[in-house]
DNA sequence: GAAAAATAGTTGCTTTTGTCAACTAAATTG
DNA sequence: CAATTTAGTTGACAAAAGCAACTATTTTTC
């Protein structure tokens, strides 16, 4: 019996008491949250069966036929047989429902309210944030991608926290030491001293306000382009983050006219390699050097515009 | 109705169906979750009465009083009349009752480990912190002193999180723009590029792992020092890690024998600037600047250390 | 394409779970 | 020491939930 388990065993006792949940009439309303729980189905999916509600929420269909029929005959849902099934109804919500959905959520979140209201609006960021880390991570599936969101204005902290992941996730995935950070600092501090705010863009992909992945592009003499800083937190490979960037930073260089677009890399990054060359990139240079704590090739790539 | 609370709300509600406490049999066992919770309580503290039950786990006592019962009859409890108090009994589990509640604790432990098996042992931890950390913020409504560690290598990561933490905050509190944060860079660049690993130092204060507080001690000419990158994260204010961290440097300088520290600040960084003076460092210069998209004073504090 | 099997929902009956109030006996209060 | 409170028990009852038989469809099978 690992430590993990029992402190998971423990949270999940904590939080049972916490949500309150094993009293009945629910929140001070004439429902159970049993009940409660059957409108807030209802009113999420807009088309829904008895059989269906019956699955989600793990109910005897004799005891929730009879909760319908209550519902109904205080005129909170009306059941409409359905078309392709005439054994089934649809049932949805009437504006009496929805009214007493809505005075139920407004009550529970006043209770939550009264829970958190001791919290500064960074501890409630910190609290939401954890919250969302354990779903995730009790949740199979993987991350969602609609949660993925994607800009490319630079704002305060940003920069930082692109080195933070290059010095992070290079450490860990190559074992590069602290130099390469150095390194990431100083190629960042010259891009800040003489960017142009038209001919350059970093693109970064967000989930849940964190940067999890970017990639820029940055001008250069001869109607060349770099790109440069192109990273993916590995728990997020796989989503089709690191295409989007790439996509998005090619397309930026055809807007701009770029005739060729470059990039520098060494031989270790194999997962980014393959994106390379799946977006069109040939290597056009290979030279062995020692850097970092690490021997290998630094090679160039290179995708021609025009 | 904020952000914050529906997306609380929208946890419980992923939680409460994550429980599964909702079906009675609570894991397939012949007990409900209320008998299973009363054999827990009965367990956890070695004397207990059947009145603190009530209290604890809210329910009736009658309905207790049936329970407890049953479990006599099932040799699972022993019921000894209190010395103080002969109208109460003093609760405790005979050894078919540990014995049981040993095989529901085993099979509980069970369905957690089903459930996060596919994790490896950093996710795992960082789902055992996350909940540490809600239960926190929904309990004593502050973060634990004990659950913020010290320590003063830098690791890869550790300059690209604080120059974020630097970005981040100062934009958020002082709207100072990006210009700051290259700045910061900047101060950085120069320092990895020329810094001494015995006269200079960066302790971090970490709360599960991640950054939420700096100082740094950097040497300088004439057997003076820099106190520099002194920054904590709003959200742990208060906690005393800023004294300590700044109590950590100014120990450091008294060791290496430097007879003089100052730092560089602004007029707005009120709360650093309390801190300071606490430490015993004294104004020293004062110039009104325009940066960062601001107007204000760039101020010196000095402290004698000999 | 008709008989057999499966499915959506209802209803009667039962058990389990929980509530309320009246009661006993001991303890506390003023 | 009388009045009140408290710990626990018991009877009566209500609410929550489960099980199985039933109807009316739909799907499957041969």
């Amino acid at each position: 019996m690992t430590t993990t388990t029992s402190k998971i065993r423990s949270f999940n006792r904590f939080y049972t008491a916490h949500l309150d949940i094993l009293s009945q009439h629910y929140l001070d309303s004439d429902y159970s949250l049993t009940e409660i729980r059957i409108l807030y189905e209802i009113s999420e999916s807009k088309i829904i069966t008895a059989q269906k509600i019956t699955e989600i929420l793990n109910l005897d269909k004799g005891y929730l036929s009879r909760i319908l029929k209550r519902f109904l005959k205080e005129n909170l849902i009306v059941k409409v047989t359905s078309a392709e099934d005439k054994r089934a109804f649809n049932i949805k919500l009437t504006d009496i429902g929805i009214e007493l959905l809505a005075v139920l959520n407004t009550k529970s979140e006043n209770k939550i309210e009264g829970k958190i209201e001791k919290l500064n609006p960074s501890e409630k960021e910190i609290l939401v944030n954890s919250m969302h880390t354990v779903r995730n991570l009790l949740t199979e599936n993987k991350i969602a991608k609609e949660d993925i969101t994607y800009r490319h204005e630079i704002t305060p902290g940003d920069i930082g926290y692109i080195i933070h992941l290059h010095g992070a996730i290079y450490g860990k995935e190559y074992h590069f030491s602290s130099d390469f950070e150095k390194y990431v600092i100083k190629t960042f501090y010259d891009f800040l001293e003489k960017h142009s705010p038209e001919k350059d863009r970093i693109w970064m992909a967000e989930y849940h306000n964190k940067i999890v992945g970017c990639a820029a592009i940055i001008h250069q003499p001869n109607e060349e382009a770099q790109l440069r800083w192109f990273l993916l937190d590995p728990a997020f490979r796989g989503l089709g983050i690191g295409k989007r960037l790439l996509t998005d930073a090619i397309d930026f260089c055809k807007e701009q006219k770029f005739k060729n677009v470059f990039l520098l890399t060494t031989s270790l990054q194999d997962k980014a390699l393959q994106m390379y060359k799946m977006a069109g990139f040939e290597l056009t240079m290979s030279e062995e050097v020692q850097e970092w704590g690490k021997t290998f090739n630094e090679e160039r790539y290179d995708l021609k515009l025009s």
